[in-house]
DNA sequence: TTAAACTTTCAGAAAATATTGAAAGTTATA
DNA sequence: TATAACTTTCAATATTTTCTGAAAGTTTAA
């Protein structure tokens, strides 16, 4: 496992960013290595190549698997497992994209939505300042409605795009700000065939 | 700061993500103490409804700051500090978007760039198996290439549409993988009209 | 100035997280 | 079925991160 020193530089790189980006150096790291290599490796390499436990390369493996990010791989008359990098870089963007949507934002969804279905059983103690206490209140749970909105709207159109082919995503990625002028293009057309619609 | 059952799990709540969205646990519950409170709280308040310590609050307020997420007030005849969450989503949502692109994005971008940039000083040793090293590294470099092409892509993107006006980011995410349809047939019209362009 | 009312800093303690490596578990094949 | 060649697990340890609280710093006002 000869590493250029550009290789080494970027597998460094992504174990210190690694704690941004929700995992740690090790898989981080892990995931560098197996990205720059079009064959895959087994855990001997990877620890050898990373001067890492054997054990912590099967738990860095196994989250990087719990990502949908590698892939096992078998040779014939040889038992070892191989691992195998997602090697397209928009698969492996929308994988990401997706997993994160799961662990940071799917949860927060759902503890929001059954904290607003539960029935108000009110602030601890009754302080006599009932109206202003009902009015924070109040308030407080405009907020929470309000993050749900944004948030169900995030998840809904990051579903929407999951199904969107790159090249479309690529395109509509280019025309950055743009868009939006040409959907307003668009409504104007529409309104001005249906104006009292 | 009486808080109500609801206020309370939502507070503890951000408190549990925040290690997932990169702060960390109090920092995620003054955070979400603040968007709570349409009135300003002061240090001591705060480190009162969570039991914390005042330079722990300190602390906090100083990383939310450096998000952009807080701000601080005065009152005439006051010396406090105090402090206030963004009020609108839309603009919470946009700030935390745009943080989270310049401390997740940002340095691997520039990272990348430098590697490329850099003369090539090749493998450590030369291993006799020159032509198989160099394949390996170019497929290497070329996975770097693609990863700091997404990249840019994603960065201008996102600089773009920090621009665009909430209401008509809502109405884009709303309308979902359709955008790309009337994209779509609009490059058909245009095609339609210059056939050879 | 001095003092009161604050905020910030930071060293040490506590808590959380990551890592190792030996032991246990698994699987293919002789 | 035994064993060789693997992988996984997990208790102990190391490392990193967070938190506290006392001390130092700052600001306003008399």
């Amino acid at each position: 496992m000869q590493l250029t020193d550009r290789e080494q530089r970027f597998i460094y790189h992504f174990g210190e960013m690694g704690s941004r980006w929700g995992i740690n150096r090790t898989v981080g790291q892990i995931y560098a290595l197996l990205v720059l290599n079009e064959a895959p490796l087994y855990a001997d390499q990877i620890a050898a190549a990373l001067s890492i436990s054997r054990g912590n390369v099967s738990m860095g493996i196994k989250e990087l698997q719990s990502w949908g990010l590698v892939q096992v791989q078998h040779k014939p008359g040889d038992r070892k497992d191989y691992y195998l990098a997602l090697s397209d870089v928009w698969e492996m963007a929308r994988v990401i994209f997706e997993e994160r949507r799961k662990r940071e934002i799917e949860p927060t969804l759902s503890v929001i939505r059954s904290l607003l279905l539960e029935q108000d059983h009110g602030r601890g103690e009754d302080t006599g300042e009932k109206a202003n206490a009902d009015a924070k209140t109040r308030y407080a749970e405009t907020r929470m409605l309000e993050i749900l909105d944004l948030l169900e709207l995030v998840t809904q159109w990051s579903k929407d795009l999951q199904r969107v082919h790159p090249d479309s995503l690529r395109a509509l990625m280019k025309m950055g700000a743009s868009v939006i002028k040409i959907l307003e293009r668009k409504d104007r057309a529409k309104l001005a065939k249906e104006p009292r619609a």
